[in-house]
DNA sequence: ACCAGACATTCCAACATTGACAGGTCAGTC
DNA sequence: GACTGACCTGTCAATGTTGGAATGTCTGGT
């Protein structure tokens, strides 16, 4: 249930159409939660008819903008601060690291060496961000600016430890 | 569909059953790629029918020990040298913090300071894996080995990003 | 006046995942 | 001899997610 709170956080900030949090997806949020078109012009269908959000106003091309009611700020609110805090997560990259043994050494070297490479140019990638970006001190800025230092950091250590794993494997892997 | 290919790669090691597939799963997988009970029954009905693993012995309570086949070996191959390299992931717990900026500032530091203790926590767990088990040369092994590491870097540069984030909240929001 | 490209929404089939329920067997212990 | 806990499999409904197709509108440039 983690998106119908996504879309409801985007909306607190400022009311938004579909298309502009489509576009929120592809920039910012894609890092931590994916998501396609079709599943959040779904959802708002669902936040709206249960009053959570509401048609604030239309516009040209048949726009419709959204914005958060009282009842969806409460529920936004009671997500955050939900006390179970879930740090799963799922990395299909990782999981097939499982496997490499399978492979030769030379085939498990190569893909870890190009999950390095990977990591390489999206830590390039957020620092060009992180230092184009013209920073005001928006309270969701903010935020937005934290999660990107996570993706650097992320970065970083993940091609590090890739690195590593490909000495690893050299060394250990017959 | 990497659930396959996880079970597909688990079994490419030795044949087990679904129970003991399962344990696979809630321990050392877990960690890249949770899976349920039901999934995992369901998706080696469908591996079996396939063709990709077959049933190579039967035991006591039920048990049906399966195999994997050489189709599902080059299918695993396949897909272990695919081109492409999915690096994305979803983190609910990172989600929130994008929302952050809606609570008050303690409210917000306050889940920053969980989220550390909790990677904390992890990373104490994970290290006494690490120093616990006893590593034998087998090449399975060794790519759980590397993974395990990648939690444990993972954790520490999640804790200490945490500690950092509560501090730029303190001082950046109103 | 035309066109490309961004804007904007809707619908749908297929597949993945969760969570719960339901059933049964065997080994060791009190 | 009963009980507990680990072993072991199966199924279902509901929900989440993907990927694609279809449709139409407005804007800016040539």
């Amino acid at each position: 249930m983690s998106l119908r709170h996504a879309l409801l956080g985007l909306l607190a900030e400022k009311p938004a159409s579909g298309y502009d949090l489509l576009k929120r997806f592809e920039t910012s949020l894609a890092m931590v939660w994916p998501a396609q078109q079709s599943q959040i012009y779904g959802e708002l269908a669902k936040l709206n008819e249960g009053g959570l959000i509401e048609i604030t106003g239309t516009g040209a091309r048949n726009r419709r903008e959204y914005g958060i009611t009282d009842a969806g700020r409460a529920e936004l609110r009671e997500w955050l601060t939900e006390p179970g805090l879930d740090l799963a997560f799922r990395s299909a990259a990782l999981l097939r690291v499982f496997f490499l043994w399978t492979l030769t050494r030379e085939e498990g070297t190569a893909y870890l060496e190009r999950f390095a490479r990977e990591n390489r140019e999206r830590l390039a990638t957020l620092e060009a961000i992180r230092d184009n970006v013209e920073w005001t001190g928006d309270p969701a800025q903010i935020a937005g600016w934290l999660i990107l230092e996570y993706g650097i950091r992320g970065s970083r250590t993940a091609e590090e430890w890739a690195r590593w794993a490909t000495e690893q494997l050299t060394e250990h892997l017959p």
